[in-house]
DNA sequence: CACCCATGTTAACGGTGATAACATTAAGTT
DNA sequence: AACTTAATGTTATCACCGTTAACATGGGTG
């Protein structure tokens, strides 16, 4: 990570920035760092990061996309062993997801955190989009070979599957699901949503 | 607000600015704040807060109860006029959440964001429980009247309600739903998914 | 080789949460 | 009524943060 040839110019500042932020926050558990402990962690001085980024908001931004990255790592993997078109692959999507917010907590919180530069809000919306269009085609497919009648409903379906899963997430994140019911599993409780709102309608 | 007799002797300064901080937020929409803001609002220095609170944090906890109040305001609003253990009970009840998360956003947003204190998660815990405990009344009427032979999944049915609204809510405050499907309305979704929950298992 | 510009540095500013030391008032005691 | 005490304000100050400005360095190109 450290290819520093020159004691002076580091060579690599910008990417190990963003690593070096993504290491901090996940040790720590918190995406509430400071600009001087990634310098520090990076080893150079705080201002230098403003050479590769306009503001704090903009690096822990460039975080956010490697925690985009990294749950598509999740549900690419998750996807990988796994007929196309099955339950089970809708539910191997799920858990794929649940698993990332409980196995990346602050990654997941930082993801889905409230921030203001409309600018880089664009890029989020298309990556958190791309993540939903690999839900959506595998709910598309599922209802072409299991519920053909309701395929037109596939778009309605991908969103309130993944409301729900993310309904289930987050509440897991706040440790509220236990307080509510101390015998609930996220896993199983997605698992009942996803059969409930496929067989709906019939 | 002020009833200052003593122009040096505030006389409720902990209340007062409590919703001094609960009115900034809503003016702002965030619950970014700071304790000096706070102060001027109410007309005192900012160390005088520590007088009443002993961190920052302890002032949001203590406006974050406030947001609960304000949620179960909605709730039993809801309720009102409303036979209960009806469908459409259930339906206010979802209504209410939503139109929570979409009128007062920044509080919204403040009750369900995480923070550090041990001693204080507990009473807002606990405060949810009661907002849960109530959805989880109307399942367990709507069930017995309308589908007795599912009575014991009553507890796991309200869980599973209050993700789904909880992530449709949180989609929605993130300004997601309509990058997933333009046309979506979360109260619509809610109510879809309401009714694929309950009539699920037959 | 000389220069230049990207990329680092240190110094400094304004603002933050927080603490300490001091001031004022209210309430209670004798 | 006068003194003590506790509660609750004040100002002064600290360490730290994000950020900017002004200066330093040195590798790549003319």
């Amino acid at each position: 990570m450290n290819q520093s040839i020159s004691p002076y110019h580091h060579g690599d500042l910008r990417n190990c920035a963003i690593i070096a932020a993504a290491e901090l926050i996940e040790s720590i558990g918190s995406y509430d760092i400071t600009i001087s402990q990634v310098a520090k962690r990076v080893g150079v001085s705080a201002p230098a990061l403003y050479r590769h980024f306009t503001d704090k908001d903009a690096l822990l931004t460039a975080v956010r996309e490697l925690t985009h990255l990294g749950i598509m790592d999740y549900i690419i993997r998750a996807q990988a062993d796994i007929e196309h078109g099955t339950l089970a692959h809708l539910d191997a999507l799920g858990s794929a997801y649940l698993r990332y917010a409980t196995d990346k907590k602050a990654f997941f919180g930082l993801m889905w955190e409230d921030h203001g530069d409309t600018e880089s809000r664009r890029a989020e919306a298309r990556a958190k989009r791309t993540g939903f269009q690999v839900l959506h085609e595998a709910i598309e497919l599922y209802l072409q070979l299991h519920k053909p009648e309701s395929a037109g409903e596939s778009l309605k379906t991908a969103t309130l599957m993944w409301s729900t899963a993310h309904g289930i997430a987050t509440l897991q994140h706040n440790r509220m699901l236990d307080t509510f019911d101390e015998d609930a599993d996220a896993h199983t409780l997605l698992r009942t949503a996803t059969r409930a709102i496929l067989q709906s309608g019939e």
